[in-house]
DNA sequence: TGTACATCAGTGAACGCGCGTTCACTGATGTAC
DNA sequence: TGTACATCAGTGAACGCGCGTTCACTGATGTAC
């Protein structure tokens, strides 16, 4: 990576971009705030993304470049379906949770250009290792088991506690109960993950 | 409620802007637009809600109604749990995929006031309807069923298919698998969760 | 029933603002000879 | 090694635009007497 002036202006353009989402929301995100706080002028970005929808959809894949690397580690070597469930599900929320910015683009679809080559590249990566967990409940506990349905399911049901994580509180809040962490909810759900795909 | 000079401007305010975020999404929402599509003058809408927040706000609570009616028809007068939670579960991707507007703003949690006593009453009302599915699910199954976390659970589930759902075709394509209709989805989700909790 | 008045939904012009984009430029880095 | 030139990251002024908000207003609806 050539370094001119700046150093590396893109990384830290996404980083001040992935900063600002996660502070003010995807609304609350204009590329002259971007520039201000990367410290340069308004015009530069354009010289690296185009516009918006290119800073974004380098963002968005960076997110899922993250995503896919931990996930693969997660599930590297450990051979048991439950607890590499386990593993790649708390993965996937720690992931989340420290790059709140790159979430927020990567869930919203219309941000980011869906055709981009290194975003696609990761997020099929990301995929494939969920689907390499799903392989590995089918071989180990029931070889009915469809393997793209269960892959939606377990996708669906982490991202959907991701999603769902800020308002967790509020609702124990205004519904009397207690909350339970976080890192608990995800080994609760991997449970109940795989006994449900298990179940014949 | 009064009608003046438009019939029931607010109501129309709201139909214009789920419509306007349906098709744009919510970075494309502007107050100016939605009062365009109304047929009203741009100043109209703060005499009814105050300022955008107000309107989305308002909008939310109206889909959280929606959403908790369907919830509450589709449970009433069903005895056995996993066909309960078949119901309830395609009842709420249903008024999602039917309401995508509404569902837009109801997830993102930036763009509504979280106080606004109707929005409260009503996802409140929603969640206690999943609640009652899941006690249904222990008494019939698992007496040491956490109801707490597997209502988070369903629910993480059942909304996380419907924000993917978008993206599943494109997945689905990518990786060059079939692509499961929604519907048979929800039924092995339901299938999935309700198996899931009763193992012990 | 009729009239006078209060209320309030909706108008339309005006405002200042931050936005994305454009473009001629500066000056540092990298290269050819 | 030294010089001349090409490249390109980043500047900063200028632009037109759509935005939300304000405010004096119009005129229809509802009410008091």
């Amino acid at each position: 990576m050539a370094k001119y002036h700046h150093g590396d202006l893109p990384a830290a353009l996404r980083s001040a971009t992935a900063e600002l989402i996660a502070e003010n929301g995807p609304s609350g995100f204009s590329l002259r705030e971007v520039a201000r706080r990367a410290g340069v002028s308004h015009a530069a970005p354009a010289h690296h993304f185009g516009d918006t929808e290119g800073l974004l959809t380098s963002l968005a894949a960076e997110g899922y470049q993250t995503l896919a690397d931990a996930m693969e580690e997660a599930a590297e070597g450990v051979d048991d379906a439950m607890e590499r469930m386990r593993r790649i599900g708390a993965s996937y929320v720690r992931v989340a949770r420290e790059n709140p910015g790159h979430f927020a683009v990567m869930i919203q679809n219309d941000l980011v250009c869906g055709d981009d080559p290194t975003l696609l590249e990761h997020s099929i990566r990301a995929y494939t290792a969920l689907q390499g967990t799903m392989e590995m409940v089918r071989d180990q506990l029931n070889p009915d088991l469809d393997i793209d349905t269960a892959s939606t399911f377990c996708w669906a049901s982490i991202q959907g506690l991701v999603s769902l994580a800020p308002k967790l509180s509020d609702v124990a809040e205004d519904t009397g109960t207690k909350r339970t962490p976080l890192d608990e909810l995800v080994d609760e759900f991997a449970r109940y993950m795989v006994e449900g795909m298990a179940a014949r």
